[in-house]
Formats: structure tokens, sequence, C-alpha cells
DNA sequence: AGGATATTGCAAGCGGCTTGCGAGTCGTCG
DNA sequence: CGACGACTCGCAAGCCGCTTGCAATATCCT
């Protein structure tokens, strides 16, 4: 089975390209218009499933807004998302860095090999225009 | 709008007390079934609803399991959901200690206020029975 | 250019959750 | 204690986000 290129595909990577930070299927599909007017949601949601497979994207599950995609093979990070205008940011820095594995008091006998951290606050751009 | 006591409401709140962990809304729906047989799914829906507009519950979306709900009112902690069993549990402790604030490095501008974190791994039941 | 087939758009389908409705249960008041 | 009003329940239909079957279209290879 080859993959083969098509403008729905490109549109919808460019749309990753353009913003740099998370995305929801509904802003990939608003956004991919843009470029190809007809593109339907059936076909965003199986390109996403395909580029996802494929490791050019991630899924994120985000606990307020659902899921959302985001493109893969960065450096460990976490989120944020701002409460006032919900958009959701990559955050560099964790506080489980290797010396401090230990932070979160596990009960004896379990074993934590990952984790997910999602803060919550308010962005720059809201903070400056409030 | 007076609150009436059902045994439908009791016995879902006695699932919750049963098992000291988040619960899904199936896993309260079957084990609630034990006491209340015809117990339905939309009673439970209007149920965990209900409870947790009131406080009593606190509902959870998870990475990987969807909505669980636990009960409310318990001291900050974190949730680890075991790679094996699936089951969640409730873990005291937390990397984001008071001194520990600027841990997550965030952007110039960015306040958090709330953080959520979710641990995965192997619970010490699923450990011992391997 | 021509043919094989991946991909798209559309519409139907699916699963989790919600809601309208008539029946049943609970609590109160006479 | 019995009856009425209102909260709840069970059921079925409905809603929403996502997936899938299918015919038409676009790509790619020769």
């Amino acid at each position: 089975m080859m993959r083969r290129k098509t403008n729905q595909r490109a549109a919808i990577q460019e749309v990753f390209r353009d913003n740099d930070r998370p995305l929801s299927v509904e802003e990939v599909l608003q956004a991919g218009r843009k470029a190809v007017e007809t593109l339907n949601q059936a076909t965003v949601y199986r390109n996403l499933k395909m580029l996802t497979e494929e490791g050019w994207l991630k899924k994120i599950n985000t606990p307020e807004l659902g899921v959302l995609y985001e493109v893969a093979g960065k450096k460990h990070h976490h989120h944020f998302q701002c409460r006032s205008c919900d958009r959701v940011y990559e955050v560099e820095g964790c506080a489980f860095a290797d010396d401090r594995r230990s932070l979160c008091g596990l009960p004896p006998g379990f074993v934590a090999e990952s984790h997910e951290i999602f803060l919550f606050g308010i962005c720059a751009s809201c903070r400056l225009s409030a």
C-alpha cells in the first residue's frame, strides 16, 4: 500500500507547520479549508490517523478540550492550557527530571514508567490584553 | 426542588464507598446492579451528574480511559494508571509542592494556577502476580 | 496515455451520553 | 392513614463526535 501525495494531506500538514501548538480536529478542518475548500471532515480524521500511525503526529488527550494533535518528535514536554483563550501550548522543562523521580510518593510496590502533566493558567498574550 | 432518597442513588454512592478509587460509569452501573438489579444507565449518568454538581463526586478526565468519577473532598492528589490492569489509583504527594512551583519552566508572561499529573506504570498487585 | 489502486466526499452507521415522556416512588399534609 | 404533588426512574429516541462502506476521483507507475 503505497502512500500518495494529495493536496488534502499536504494542506493538513501545512496547518500544523503554520500553528506551532496542539490543534483540534475542527481547527485543522477549518484552517485546511483555506487551502482546499472541499476538505471533508472524514478526510481530516483519516489523515490525522494516518499521520499519527506513521509517527508524524502525536495524539494528545487533554482533560478539558478532548483530543488534540501535535507534531511528533519533539523532546519531552508538557502542556499548558490558558483558561482565558483555551489554547494549549507546549512547555519545556519537567518537574520529574531524573533527579526528582521520587517526588510523587507512590505507595510501596508501585513503579512509575511515564507521566503526563497538564498545567492551567493564563498565557502571556491573554495576560497582556487584560 | 427537594432531593429525595432513592435506592438507586444510595446504591451508586455505596459503590464508591466500597471501591476507594476512581470508577468509570460502566463500573458503577455493573456494581450498582448488584444492589438494584433494574438500575439503568441513564439513571447512573443522571446521578453521577447530580452528585458531582452537589460536590459529592468529582469528575476526572483520564488520558486513556475517558471519564472517571471519584469521591470529592480529598486533599490534593494525582493519579496513577496501571498499564497492566488499567485501574486508576489516587496517589498523594505532589511534584509541584509550594517550594517547587517553578520546576516546569513556563515561558515569560505565563502564569500557572493549577495542574494535573497522571502517572503510568505497574501497580503493586500486578507486579506481585507477574 | 492507460490502468491499478490509494484517497476523497458523502452518507449511513456506531458508541457514549443526554433527554422527553409516561410510570413509579417518596415525602408531606390533611 | 390515605391522597396528592413532585422528584426519579426506565425506556426509547435523539444528539454528537467519530468511523466506515461505497462510488467517484486523483495519483502514480509503466
